[in-house]
DNA sequence: AATGAATGAGTCTTCATTCAT
DNA sequence: GATGAATGAAGACTCATTCAT
């Protein structure tokens, strides 16, 4: 009887839960496309076959879904970012599966890249500033990780890894917007090469035999 | 007696460019602080002390004004940029001068450059779109110069210059944006050497030594 | 059970029609008053006790609402013309009650009559004027079909049926319209024997007895 | 001495008239087409090729511009019909040089035709209502005179005159209107005798016989 | 819990009117 | 007297949020 019981709960949590996703997913798409001021609520609910009152149950208001879009966006970057800087590699393939995995993850979801640069500030985004902030500083540390390892192997100069770090995330986001707005394929191999060999040599001439 | 004319007539017309100029730099300050959506035109009127009816004489409506303070903005941008481009200097010299006048625009100017993060999206931007594709594309060309300039002089190597260009871009103005937010001056020492030296040599151990 | 769903459903949908009708109603009311453009949304929501944004869950906008008020009114003198023109009774019994229905009509909804003075012009009656003269040419065809029958009969003269009917709108909507602005009643005795005997006789010398 | 002077003022005098005039030729135009609420000042200013401000110089404001304009209107529809009036020709000849003088003066003159359809009542007319009443009154009295010259003559039966006249105006007007609108020409032979034969004999069959 | 009709505050935009030159 | 830039009141329309069913 108890069983019965704790399943119907679970599974009336379960429903809940993916309620709450199906609204997150609807609204990330039209968010990315239109942004934030220009989406309404009707078009959310359109999209997630829903009225438009059901939503106030999953979400506080219209600003409150904008910023679980965007934790659970930038939640996504901070867990395949971090799965890589935390593998048995050698801190360059680190950093080469860092730009493929990153570029792989932006082809497969235009509208999480969107999303990051339509990072409409003004008043809203200081509400969740610290959040996203928190979030950021997360992305920096673990790529700035895998850069400190490499530079105790003697393999990267010994900059400032932070800078170095984030200089990193604004080049492959940069560049997959780039590549987007030209309607080019986000993950290519020429791009890769480039943002490869860039970020290692930048545009200074590197003579390939010295690697070794 | 033709002359009186004359001043009166420019009088007027110079009075005409002032107030045009003086509602585009009310507006840049609070489309920066605020984005396009949240700004309204109440807001614009009053910081520049006008009727708000009186912006209709200079600008079709909101849109319109919204993209001739970008067009302005990006303008000013284009032209530091060229002239820093077109100097006597050698190539490396003038991307060191880039940096500086960069960050240097973007410390005198905040608003402008958060205003070129808010690439505003969705139906607006469509129609302004091929102009500010040209103006980007023409910051990119000066660049991508001085890069090509580099390489004939063996002194970059065969990069594609306008990824490297469209990548300055990308490291400067996000290293601006992050001292932004983080309230540390957007000009400062460590952020220009860590500039120069990444952009020129990336991330890779670089013996001074080497170089000559 | 099925029963009560459809039940639910009909009288939501009577309802949604009743409020459609109620907003109607009182948007007829005040442009007949006032006129298109100085009649305010904000009036009419006033009337129908209703708030401003309500009004577009029914209608379009101001021009759509407007429009529909004129359609339903003409659609009403349509009717009552038609079932008039219909009638068993010989032609000029159907003229005589032609009269009478619509000056009857009138006297009952004066915010008709006064409608359909305020011919609204320019751009907006382009849009609707196709719709609007298909239903004035309803109603001259239905009374055309009334003389055409009396001539065949040879009780009218060879006239142009077209012509005369509109002679026939104009002289009854005129007639109305002068009671009204000189506040008498638009249905008496004395204007629908005036009204009779002139449409059938002119002004010339009529001998009763000649009738027959 | 003086008579310069004089000459001056007056010449001043007669070109304040002219230029009175040249607006109110202007608005009549811009009224006619577009209705009272849908002209602005400044297209009536463009069309005179004047200043917006010095309007009001002539006018007290729009509205009183409007009466003007509708009065000058109807002034001249008024001494037409009076002059036709007056003549020395028996009735008969009157009425059917008044139906030929109106479609005349319309077709010459489609704007101020459409001017007195769109005679916007609501708050605006009670204001004029008065005076414009009076103007429609003298109207009907000239003609009603005809008529009762007519019925002294035995030419015209015993009707009531105002009531007659009154369906006079709203047979030519209408019938004017229809053209307009139908893009017909407003002065052309089958209306002329239509309306005159309606206008004498009504409906019903008569014999050409009979006349004489 | 879901629905979607109702609400009304908030904005852009127009335009009659004023007034300094 | 003429000008036309400035003004600001007024109005149409949108949409986040609420709430009765």
């Amino acid at each position: 009887m108890k069983k019965i019981i704790t399943d119907k709960v679970s599974r009336k949590e379960r429903e809940k839960l993916a309620r709450r996703s199906e609204i997150l997913k609807a609204a990330r798409r039209i968010f990315a496309e239109k942004g934030l001021h220009e989406t309404t609520l009707d078009d959310i609910a359109v999209k997630a076959e829903l009225a438009k009152g059901t939503i106030y149950g999953y979400f506080e208001n219209k600003d409150d879904l904008f910023f679980s879009v965007l934790e659970e966006a930038i939640g996504n970057l901070e867990n395949v970012v971090q799965k890589t800087c935390q593998s048995d590699l050698p801190p360059q393939e680190k950093m080469l599966n860092l730009v493929k995995t990153m570029l792989s993850l932006f082809e497969k979801n235009e509208d999480l890249m969107q999303l990051m640069t339509r990072n409409q500030p003004g008043q809203l985004m200081h509400k969740m500033q610290e959040k996203m902030q928190n979030h950021f500083k997360n992305l920096i540390k673990s790529v700035s990780g895998v850069l400190q390892e490499g530079i105790r192997q003697g393999l990267f100069g010994k900059i400032d890894t932070e800078k170095a770090a984030a200089a990193f995330f604004n080049l492959i986001h940069g560049n997959a917007m780039s590549s987007f707005w030209n309607k080019r394929k986000i993950y290519n191999k020429e791009d890769l090469e480039f943002m490869a060999n860039f970020y290692l040599h930048g545009i200074s001439v590197y003579d390939e035999k010295e690697k070794k």
